[in-house]
DNA sequence: TCTTTTTTTACGGGAAACCGTAATGTTACG
DNA sequence: CGTAACATTACGGTTTCCCGTAAAAAAAGA
């Protein structure tokens, strides 16, 4: 049974509708964070006062403001307080769309749940609820459809590294010293070559340019 | 007086807040709409049987889902629901956090208030409506601040086409007789070389790479 | 109108990127 | 151990881009 829930969100509005959520579950005791050192801060004080909480709702983007925080995002929330509270469930409630990144979220981190924030998000963070209550996992049913649907060509991560330093303006015959040094193989400039060319023949572009352009869009970069 | 208000935010939760707020103002008068071509339909309703909403809170991004619409996005439907009832306060609702889209937004497309949805989302929009029922529009503070900060080069339409080209992948030198034939001046090459390196001189870039990143960034393209 | 200034365009040498091919290195498997 | 299959790297020729200079054109001023 699920009673003391703590909502870690930045975003008022996105706090407020999940208190309402959890009220129409008759989930009264609520606590809220909009960093996330407080929250985990919340978890190990009630930890440490034998009330610890049942259920944590966080986002993955947290805006830096000024205040500096030693918990920059929600994933680094998680990995603390699976530390501190390793029983406590964990939903994510995020407006996380890449495929990829959801993916590896529902199969690698250990999460109960997944919620993305899109049209029938209340509903579905309902509904993910109930199911973590039962000792259930959540995810969305459709993640693999999503990545065949939106991601053409799925980026390694040395492909991510040489777009980002191409985006930075190194140049292209500069990488190669910059990857051995960071002791990623292959670092020979026509490997790098063949990678540029391999996307850009997957995705159907020609020129560098474009395949910056389409990385900034779907958020990979 | 604002009594009645429209909702178009294809976020169930997003929805819910924004619902919330307008009730701690009195406002119980309110329809949603979960897509635009909905919330237009319901505009021209209102219009025809003489009861015309005050107040259109509206988002950008609406997720395409499958359902066929008209109205693709917010700016489509703030265009639309212009001509059909002139007098509409309209209020931006959005994640929108490109600096150049929203001074756009601001200044250019006769809206009366842009909230961003950030940390105080929810205290913004209840001033924001404050503010438009006092007949006074309501921009975030340092939108200004923000411009000048992030943009340091005021991109012409010239730059910006040229940018686009070569993000879509046109070769630099295809670019003069695409821009004579548009009888867009100056069309050289050389004249291209110069504003591209004008451009990168100014933000301290070396690349196309950077430029297109950038843009990207700040929204421009 | 003629000159001066500025903008636009043309040209050429050199650097970087592109592309195919070949050599080398690694891994897998009989 | 040997060989095939694959991945990585090296090399050379061609194209495109970069950059400086100079010519041509347009705009401004006297």
């Amino acid at each position: 049974m699920i009673t003391k829930v703590l909502i870690a969100e930045d975003h008022e509005s996105a706090n407020i509708s999940v208190q309402k959520t959890l009220e129409e579950l008759d989930i009264t005791n609520i606590a809220y964070a909009y960093y996330c050192d407080d929250a985990l801060n919340k978890i190990t004080q009630a930890v440490k006062t034998d009330s610890s909480f049942d259920l944590l709702i966080t986002d993955l983007y947290f805006e830096p403001d000024g205040h500096h925080q030693q918990l920059p995002g929600g994933m680094d929330l998680i990995d603390a307080a699976r530390k501190v509270q390793p029983d406590l469930k964990i939903l994510v409630f995020s407006a996380e769309n890449r495929p990829a990144a959801i993916d590896q979220l529902c199969h690698n981190d250990g999460i109960d749940g997944f919620v993305r924030k899109a049209r029938n998000d209340a509903r579905e963070l309902k509904e993910a609820i109930r199911e973590i209550a039962r000792h259930r996992r959540y995810f969305p049913r459709h993640v693999k459809q999503l990545m065949e649907k939106k991601n053409t060509y799925s980026f390694s991560e040395v492909d991510i590294t040489i777009i980002t330093l191409l985006a930075q303006g190194m140049l292209q015959k500069d990488i190669p010293t910059y990857l051995q040094r960071k002791g990623i193989t292959p670092s020979g400039l026509s490997s790098i070559e063949k990678k540029l060319n391999q996307m850009k023949s997957v995705l159907g572009f020609s020129k560098n340019e474009q395949l910056v352009a389409y990385c900034k869009d779907i958020g990979v970069i």
